[in-house]
RNA sequence: GCGGGUGUGGCGGAAUUGGUAGACGCGCCGGACUCAAAAUCCGGUUCUGGCGACAGAGUGUCGGUUCGAGCCCGACCACCCGCACCA
């Protein structure tokens, strides 16, 4: 046997990519008449440096294409960067650099990574989101979206970052204080973008029954997020006029079978009339204002306590005209949702019940409990929320909640009040609708001037791009473009007057709401080219991590049917198959001080954990997700550059689900590139002999079993490639090395067997391909095959090899295994039950007893029963 | 609080969906090769008892259905994730 040197990972890599490029392999045409596939893996955010989330997400992704394309589909599988956003403003802030030049050489050298990855990516679709050429065709949707009526200028809460001076996302308010400033958070009423998603509610909500390759818990996470409830809008009668001058009180209820156990109204403290009674009352107005300073945050709401401010005004129960409510100013009641107002029933919600008690308003039950008895039935702290009969209601007394809530409704509907209906039956959605605007330089601009004379006007099309100015600075707070001594001063689109340009740009979650779409034809004059959005979308496999659930993955739900409204596209969902993985996650190492370590410099020495160069004790942390913050990364490079992208990839296939978080262990890292060496050592020794042996089967047992493995290693490699088990796929690539290995040897001579040893040969590196796409084109190259692997087809599979003619039944007796017999595949399960119980094994366990009951499951099992 | 998920050897995890629990990998143990080490190769590795054939136990806990349960049903425990004063 030959001792060849090791397998030099990098040298091969760098030949194949080249070798990929220079045929242009990965390239795609939208006119192949071959059959679409479509596999697009999130865009990365260009930070500068690839992580190892990164590796995961594409390696997988990579896996489906280069499978796909074997299987002979015309595979459609691009890159590009989500490449607007703050980071690039921080950077300018802190290094003095141009948030484009930052941005395009964290890109570029990103863009090396993912090259050094070996992904077989049409690079020429290449898109960036900061590119001219794609945010202006952003603005054109914004335009058209704006004349279908999809864009609202409107008021609305922000939260607004009084140091940095912008507004900030929720997800940038931590424990009420801006993530960059540290500054507290405030609430600020702006005049803001909006994109009217809450026109699509119901639409999206319905539509995620028919996501039936998306993962059950996105499609909850959407369903809870739109948040549809049925209820009523009740009118309440005023016994006098409000502050406001208003007669009547409108709640929101979605349970008016409760409407009995009312006994009291409040509002939210930005009510209209809250604010209207403010303003003749101080200790009001001190109230509503300790209620908006009052925490957003989970702890924050667990501990505030109930608490409320009389207006001093009443209303008059809708079914029971001698009563009055009190109506309140309430701390809990939030001005988004519903009316902003509502009734109190204290027995059946815990929130009014605590400030029921707290303001010893009475507590009346009025759904009584299945088999509870009405005399004896209290409520001390604790709503009862479940189901029952309606009493102490009147005309109510002995429905079911249902039926009682029609009833209500029904009545109410019929009867006006002020001449219109007393109440209104109402869905009611969570969602709100989506604030684009963003006061922020490094973002898409959006084309809108306003004009004294003619207010708001949209930037023509002719002259679009409204592009960003390239000379700005960040020497201090607030939005660059503000600044900006002429950029905004512009002359009216319409009366020529002039005018000032919209300075606030888009939310980036905009960018990546149609850039697959943009993938289709990307470098298209208009934003898409319909026949191509029609013929690559949806995307059929859309890969990412799960914290995009709600926002880029329903923006991007509302953005498509936005377009189709708009003619740039003719379907409504973008993604039909949707895959969450798991984070990479690594121990954590802190020093004697308590200082984070980077796994690099922590070293195993006797057993124990110890600083690399100083030999100080390490204490091991728990397993978390990689971060900087923590120092527990593994820099793809590093592992590139030793191992080679192949093991990469193969570690981030192996062994976990890939739904499942991932543990990157340095032994993991070793074991992977171990059989990177072995499949490599094996076809390089066998290669100079079997070069020019002809394929074939083979004769005798050990071809046979052979060419069984080879068969059903294809197999089964399909089916897990197929179901995205991963892992699966990696067993079975190990389990058919581990067959093939003992006839490595002397196989390769054999005239018996070499034919079909070359043939299984060829079949594992077409199998691990799609996994390991270096090494199987230089395993491809070393036997002499023609052409690059990267082209070639799927291996085929006969069936027929994939099952035995005899099988192994384990034996049974009382349901604990005592035995195993070899049957024909075709035994009756007469034949087996004969044979079964002639067994030596089986008679001594039976002991003279005779069976009860023998249970033959052809090809399964045999329980004997006695 | 509401919703969802997970729980299998020392570790990551398999198990054709009710039919041999622990595939495959990591780690560990032993052996071969070597002056030695690395690399590689061979063997072993759920636990308990036994030299052994073998026997007993075993998929978070308790119970149930079944000839047969990791898988189905009921009750519970632990951990993880999402949402959260949504009327």
């Amino acid at each position: 046997m030959t001792t060849p040197e090791r397998y030099n990972a990098r040298d091969v890599e760098m030949r194949w990519q080249r070798e990929w490029e220079t045929h242009g392999v990965f390239r795609t045409r939208n006119e192949d008449p071959r059959q679409k596939y479509y596999v697009l893996e999130m865009f990365p955010y260009p930070s500068g440096r690839i992580h190892m989330g990164h590796v995961r997400n594409y390696a997988m992704g990579d896996v489906i294409a280069r499978y796909k394309r074997a299987k002979g589909f015309n595979v459609l599988h691009p890159m590009g960067w989500d490449a607007f956003g703050m980071p690039a403003e921080n950077a300018a802030m802190q290094n003095k650099v141009h948030p484009r030049d930052w941005t395009y050489s964290n890109i570029a050298h990103m863009r090396g990574q993912l090259k050094q990855m070996g992904l077989s990516i049409d690079w020429d679709r290449e898109i960036a989101t900061c590119d001219v050429s794609y945010y202006q065709q952003q603005q054109r949707l914004f335009l058209d979206f704006y004349k279908a009526g999809l864009v609202a200028r409107k008021t609305a809460k922000v939260n607004w970052d009084p140091v940095d001076q912008t507004v900030l996302a929720n997800e940038q308010v931590i424990e009420g204080r801006g993530w960059r400033s540290g500054a507290l958070v405030e609430q600020r009423e702006l005049t803001q973008w909006f994109f009217r998603i809450t026109d699509y509610s119901q639409e999206l909500l319905e539509a995620l029954d028919g996501l039936e390759r998306w993962p059950e818990k996105v499609r909850l996470m959407q369903k809870n997020w739109i948040g549809r409830s049925e209820g009523l809008r009740v009118r309440f009668e005023l016994t006098g006029r409000g502050p406001d001058g208003s007669s009547d009180l409108e709640v929101f209820t979605t349970r008016p079978d409760t409407l009995f156990g009312a006994s009291f109204l409040a509002v939210a403290a930005d009510h209209p009339l809250a604010i209207a009674a403010g303003e003749r009352d101080s200790a009001l107005r001190d109230f509503q204002a300790e209620c908006r300073k009052l925490g957003t945050s989970a702890l924050a709401i667990e501990t505030a306590d109930k608490k409320g401010y009389d207006t001093g005004l009443r209303a008059r129960h809708p079914f029971q005209p001698d009563v009055t409510l009190p109506v309140f100013v309430a701390n809990f009641i939030l001005m988004e949702y519903g009316t902003g107002a509502i009734f109190g029933c204290p027995a059946h919600d815990q929130r009014d019940l605590d400030f029921a008690r707290a303001y010893g308003l009475p507590v009346t039950p009025v759904v009584l409990p299945p088999d509870a008895d009405p005399a004896v039935f209290t409520i001390a702290d604790e709503a009862y929320t479940g189901p029952g009969t309606i009493y102490h209601s009147s005309f109510l007394d002995g429905l079911s909640i249902e039926d009682a809530k029609d009833v209500v409704a029904t009545r109410l509907e019929k009867r006006a009040l002020d001449g219109a209906p007393q109440a209104e039956r109402q869905v009611n959605y969570r969602l709100r609708d989506w604030g684009i605007s963003r006061q922020r330089y490094w973002g898409c601009p959006i084309p809108m001037v306003h004009c004294e004379a003619c207010g708001t006007v949209p930037v023509p099309e002719r002259f679009l791009p409204v592009e960003l100015p390239a000379d700005v600075s960040f020497d201090r707070p607030g939005n660059p473009l503000d600044h900006h001594p002429t950029w905004s001063k512009v002359d009216c689109p319409e009366c020529g007057k002039p005018a000032r340009r919209e300075t606030d740009t888009m939310d980036t979650f905009v960018d990546s709401s149609w850039y697959f779409a943009r993938f289709t034809a990307p470098h298209s004059p208009a934003p898409t080219e319909v026949e191509a959005v029609d013929h690559w979308l949806p995307v059929d496999q859309y890969i990412g991590g799960v914290e995009h659930a709600i926002l880029h993955l329903l923006y991007s739900r509302f953005f498509l049917r936005a377009m189709k409204k708009t003619g740039h596209a003719r379907l409504d969902e973008p993604f039909a198959g949707l895959f969450t993985q798991g984070m990479v996650t690594h121990e954590t190492y802190k020093d004697e001080a308590g200082a984070w370590l980077f796994p690099e410099d922590v070293v195993v020495r006797d057993g124990a954990h110890v600083h690399a160069k100083t030999g100080a004790p390490v204490t091991v942390g728990p397993v978390e997700s990689m971060s900087k913050s923590k120092k527990n990364v593994v820099d793809p490079t590093a592992i590139i550059e030793s191992f080679g992208a192949d093991t990469a990839r193969w570690f981030m296939l192996s062994d976990t689900p890939p739904e499942r978080d991932i543990q990157w262990t340095e032994a993991g890292a070793e074991g992977a590139h171990r059989f990177i060496q072995r499949v490599w050592r094996m076809v390089q020794d066998a290669a100079p002999a079997l070069k020019g042996v002809r394929e074939g089967d083979g004769s005798g047992a050990d071809a046979e079993t052979i060419r069984k493995a080879m068969h059903r290693a294809a197999a089964a490699v399909e089916n897990d490639i197929e179901s995205l088990a991963f892992n699966r796929a990696v067993a079975r690539v190990y389990e058919f090395v581990n067959a093939l290995h003992p006839y490595m040897a002397t196989g390769v001579s054999s005239s018996d067997i070499a034919p079909v040893l070359k043939k299984a040969l060829r079949y594992l590196l077409q199998i691990i391909g799609p996994m390991t796409p270096h090494l199987a084109e230089e395993g491809w190259a070393a036997l002499g095959y023609d052409g690059l692997l990267a082209r070639a087809a799927w291996p085929e599979v006969d069936r027929s090899l994939l099952v035995d003619s005899t099988v192994t039944l384990p034996i049974q007796i009382n349901g604990k295994k005592r035995a195993e017999i070899h049957v024909e595949r075709s035994a009756s399960p007469q034949e087996i039950e004969s044979a079964v119980l002639e067994m030596e094994d089986v008679r001594r366990h039976l002991d003279g007893r005779s069976p009860k009951k023998v249970i033959v499951v052809p090809q399964r099992i045999v329980n004997v029963v006695v």
